[in-house]
DNA sequence: TCTGACAAGTTGTCAATACAACTAAACCTC
DNA sequence: GAGGTTTAGTTGTATTGACAACTTGTCAGA
């Protein structure tokens, strides 16, 4: 490791050992940690910075948890390798799929969004009440492969009707809107046949199956604050999801 | 709070902090702790059992992590309303989610664990070697709703083989059995016309659509030790799935 | 050259202590 | 009865310190 780095702030309102995993993740993501290699001790990362290390095993803990690294008692903190592939039905939103898995899809908005009142969807959580909803299509290489229907609590997120969201990750645009992250999310899986009008837009006939994914996400502090549904052409694109485990490791 | 508990054992193998989650755990599954209930307070737990506070925050960061409860600073600790349904494409096993989801599901053995050797299945992790395989079917309320063809390491776990796993959670065995958890599950989606056997199974016609999962579960110390290709009649169940946050919350 | 012992490092668990930030209930006043 | 203040509790963050369990590298002896 360097001479000593900069040191953390004790007047953040983030506390000491969020901006240490913050440091440690930059160092990280530029390379200065490539996967596999070892992070300074908890001892050493404790005299550097200047804490304690309970409060390092806190920061590292926050990367355990995100899976960025591991610990191995008796050798020390790795780095670890990130999955590739596009993890479109997993907790980050679609668009950021394709991005991470390096999929360069084209978005176009199908509808723009604006307020309705959601009738006869009994699934969809703002069912009798007013969302703004919006749908758009994806194509990789000029084909579709998913349509998303999307609806946000128009009282939590006002401010989705005047957004250009065609490029643009939904979940992303939340955060940093708004400062909250999808904390869990709801989905289910069905084979449905086609209307006339979807089957349209996918470029496929009326009639023909699809996978359809309904999908709730919910935010610190707003349960069931944005719904989905995705119908995904599994024959054009494969999608794919990684599940972590839960417990505790 | 009842009068003192019966204390932890400080010469288990299992840390304090693990008997306290498992203890509270007890408590919330026995119904002593409903949902919505507050747990006793962290000094009160520490004053209980005669450990430290940290030990306890420990006990319950474990139950936070898996989503029992959830901490509000300066009110307490909660009980956390559990979703439910059949949680069956998340991962824990298939299995466990109908029994998980309170879903009466009759299960039998299609071909019973026996040595395969894998070829021309490029998606099968075991592809060129040779892996346990077998299949089952289950039913609910009599329809066929799922079909599962299940591979696992035969290196790893050569007695799977002689186990009959009719009624039972392959994964759950292999914890029981080799003290191993999955610790995250890659599993790819497709909507796939089926072929004369598998129809016949399931009580559809040969070429009709089914969802069609693709499933690799990854142990501590075991990757890719079990891959799945799982059926789903969404038509007659719905196949739903619960997604947590991975990030540090 | 190989093996075993030892030392020095690592992470894992645990504790006491302190203060900050927050919530909820009780109490007082109007 | 309502509103504001105070009090006593809660969880969140942080520190210092200690010992256990493990890994890795070095060294000495066979």
């Amino acid at each position: 490791m360097e001479s000593s780095p900069s040191p953390l702030n004790p007047n953040s309102p983030l506390p000491l050992y969020h901006q240490l995993a913050e440091r440690l993740l930059e160092g990280i993501r530029s390379g200065d940690f490539p996967t596999g290699a070892r992070l300074p001790s908890e001892p050493q990362l404790a005299r550097a910075y200047g804490i304690g290390r309970p409060t390092v095993r806190q920061a590292t803990e926050v990367l355990v948890r995100r899976r960025v690294v591991e610990r191995k008692r008796g050798s020390g903190t790795f780095v670890v390798d990130t999955p590739d592939g596009a993890d479109l039905l997993s907790l980050a939103g679609t668009l950021a799929s394709f991005e991470k898995g390096g999929i360069e899809a084209e978005t176009e908005m199908v509808s723009a969004p604006s307020r309705l009142h959601i009738e006869g969807e009994p699934e969809n959580p703002f069912e009798g009440r007013t969302a703004v909803g919006f749908s758009r299509l994806s194509r990789v290489q000029g084909v579709p492969v998913l349509l998303e229907e999307i609806y946000a609590d128009a009282e939590r997120f006002p401010q989705v009707e005047g957004v250009d969201l065609s490029g643009r990750s939904l979940s992303q645009w939340i955060e940093q809107q708004y400062h909250m992250r999808p904390t869990s999310a709801d989905q289910n899986f069905r084979v449905t046949p086609l209307d006339s009008s979807r089957s349209a837009l996918l470029g496929l006939s009326e009639g023909d199956a699809i996978l359809m994914v309904k999908r709730t996400l919910h935010f610190e502090g707003a349960r069931s604050a944005i719904h989905a549904v995705l119908y995904c052409r599994t024959d054009q694109l494969v999608f794919s999801q990684t599940l972590q485990g839960v417990g505790d490791e």
